[in-house]
DNA sequence: CGCCAGGGCCTCA
DNA sequence: TGAGGCCATGGC
């Protein structure tokens, strides 16, 4: 496991994915910087990044990246916005629901929110809360099913709990081994494979039998 | 034109 | 508790 990180992580390089916008400009707080990889990690849900740049910048253009700004607006306001990151009519209610929770951000009380699930819940307590839970999507089941070290049918649960049994209990790790893991499934380990450029080719099972 | 992207909810067995 | 349908835009 640490070796198909450290060989990622040779190959591509840090990742630096959270928060995106520069804060030089302008001085947005910690807590403008997390709310905003929160709204990061409901937009993106099956959805391109790219897409979800767009939405975001939109919002900061209306200056509507804020809790109270999502949460004082209506849901055709929020969603005209966000349109270009798709689904944007219930990821506009995520929003508006995710922005009026004033509790304690837990895990359970993440997931107890609708529109918020395991793999989102994750990425803001990673990302935003610099807590250790490792993010697991659908790239990381089918690499390492691929790499032989999971069987593929484990759930949600099942793979987050290998994960972090293997890897030592560090937010930085935790943080770019997923990063690395979304590179190398847009890269290479796409729904067809490019098995003969992998970098992990060599430990991949799968690798040597699509030559 | 078809396929898919940094999922999650609902329904129905 | 798990499989299948649904949500939707934009890039290639």
């Amino acid at each position: 496991m640490l070796k198909v990180y450290n060989k990622l992580l040779k190959e591509f390089g840090k990742q630096h994915w959270w928060p995106v916008t520069n804060k030089t400009e302008d001085q947005r707080s910690s807590s403008d910087s997390r709310f905003e990889i929160c709204v990061g990690a409901i937009l993106t849900q099956n959805t391109s990044w790219q897409n979800v740049e767009k939405a975001i910048k939109n919002l900061i253009e209306s200056n509507m990246l804020s809790k109270e700004a999502i949460r004082n607006a209506t849901i055709n306001k929020v969603a005209k916005l966000i349109r270009s990151s798709g689904y944007y009519k219930q990821k506009a209610k995520k929003l508006k629901i995710f922005a009026s929770f004033s509790g304690s951000i837990s895990r359970e009380n993440l997931l107890s929110l609708w529109g918020i699930g395991p793999e989102t819940a994750d990425s803001m307590l990673l990302y935003a809360y610099n807590k250790p839970y490792f993010v697991v999507d659908a790239y990381t089941k089918r690499i390492f099913t691929r790499l032989g070290m999971i069987k593929g049918d484990e759930s949600y649960e099942e793979v987050r709990a290998l994960f972090e049994k293997k890897l030592p209990k560090d937010v930085e790790i935790y943080k770019e081994f997923h990063a690395l893991i979304v590179e190398l499934g847009k890269r290479y380990c796409k729904k067809e494979p490019d098995c003969k450029n992998c970098p992990l080719k060599s430990d991949c099972g799968h690798a040597i039998k699509h030559k």
